[in-house]
DNA sequence: GATTATTATGATCAATTGTTAACTATTCGT
DNA sequence: ACGAATAGTTAACAATTGATCATAATAATC
């Protein structure tokens, strides 16, 4: 009977889930429902689920005490393991030059959107918990962000007006996010939008690590000069 | 009976809604599932969005066939009915300066982004149905990217670099896409990721177009002399 | 003011959902 | 080879879902 392809019922038949060590099973299913929710949200069911990796629903309940805690799991798995902790390394390698760094920084990065699960967890996480994100982006203003502005300035600027421009960087950090965005975006082009992509990413990223660099260095220039008129007059400091 | 505040079953009570014409109610119901889908996602049931809304369930089978149906029409009235078809006539008109062109739209582009809706509405369009999108995307590339590109050509470049450099320009596109994703991304900070915004949005959008003219004047000009070298060898045509 | 057309409601259906628990199959130590 | 421990399955629950339809309430017409 246990040999049956079909049930007395007639139902399509399955065969049973080898058995396998607890720790191997929970990783399986961790690695899996990573992929399933990837591709279907984390609004799919957990049958669906359950049948695609081979094993029925209820076993997933022997692993993890509910859905939502799977789904954290998964959220987990993506945003913490596969963050890099050397790209805070490639950025401050003054060995090479700064738009060698970023080229490889955001080309590496690149390759993390160009998965679907980074830009799709990310996403529908952000959907279903607001604030679920907030230590990643944390992690990447910390990490990236600010010790990019940092590179740039110390390219750029003599130490003397780097100390004063290092009073107000919001705009320099936005530029930051911008440069961000557009990589990401890119990634949102292929697993949200199922739109066209660039003929060669590469090379976009290449010219967009060029392009951010130009407008960064024109902006940190400009007010670096503006600074070396305004500060005589820093003595009276009359008018408000 | 009719005036009791509670049924006899003792239950919420809710006070009958007022008739209205067919056309007006289906307009509010219309109005009021593009903010609830926005809000709460397609995936939102039908019985929740009508206790928003203030009517019964069945209503709105009345005037949408079901779930579905609604949902297209919310996505085509956010798409078809928010784009500017003047944004096209701003940013091809040559009696302003390129770069307070170019503020001029993204700053517009930037108050739909900073509404829920069309961040919200793009992305779960996007993620339930594949290619629902193609036609905006379209609408973007021929009405805003192209033109965006063919002025930065006309105000960098001569007549005869011009007409060469029209012949590729994938890489002059992905910087406008670059642009239009940095804009775009400040709108998911707030409506997906729930995260810190910038401190100034306006500033930052004029500090982004800035930036993303230095690099696509800077790109063009470099395409342009190069192009200055290479053209004499031309009539060689020998290595291919 | 009665008749008629139109609009809104309530009850209900079948399918699907997350979750639980009793049961069965397999593996491992002895 | 036997029994305990572990892994997996079947069956069912209550709640929620999209959808339908007969009926009640309201507005318009005469």
């Amino acid at each position: 009977m246990s040999l049956s392809a079909v049930t007395a019922t007639g139902k399509p038949a399955r065969a049973r889930a080898p058995k396998l060590r607890s720790s191997d099973r929970r990783e399986m299913i961790l690695r899996q429902a990573l992929d399933y929710f990837a591709a279907n949200g984390f609004t799919a069911s957990t049958r669906d689920l359950a049948t695609a990796m081979g094993i029925t629903q209820s076993l997933l309940y022997r692993y993890f005490p509910n859905k939502q805690a799977l789904i954290e799991a998964v959220y987990d798995e993506v945003t913490l393991s596969r963050w890099n902790p050397f790209w805070e390394d490639i950025i401050k390698d003054r060995s090479k030059p700064l738009e060698v760094r970023l080229e490889e920084y955001y080309l590496d990065y690149a390759k993390l959107v160009l998965r679907h699960e980074w830009v799709r967890i990310l996403i529908f996480a952000g959907f279903e918990k607001s604030g679920i994100n907030d230590r990643l982006f944390k992690l990447l203003k910390e990490r990236i962000f600010r010790p990019v502005v940092a590179e740039c300035i110390a390219e750029y600027c003599n130490d003397a007006a780097a100390l004063v421009i290092s009073e107000d960087l919001d705009l320099e950090l936005e530029l930051v996010w911008g440069l961000h965005a557009s990589i990401f975006y890119i990634g949102m082009r292929k697993w949200v939008y199922a739109t066209n992509m660039p003929k060669d990413v590469n090379a976009t990223i290449i010219a967009l690590v060029s392009s951010f660099l130009c407008g960064m260095k024109a902006r940190l220039l400009s007010r670096a000069s503006n600074l070396a008129q305004v500060t005589p007059p820093r003595l009276g400091e009359q008018a408000h």
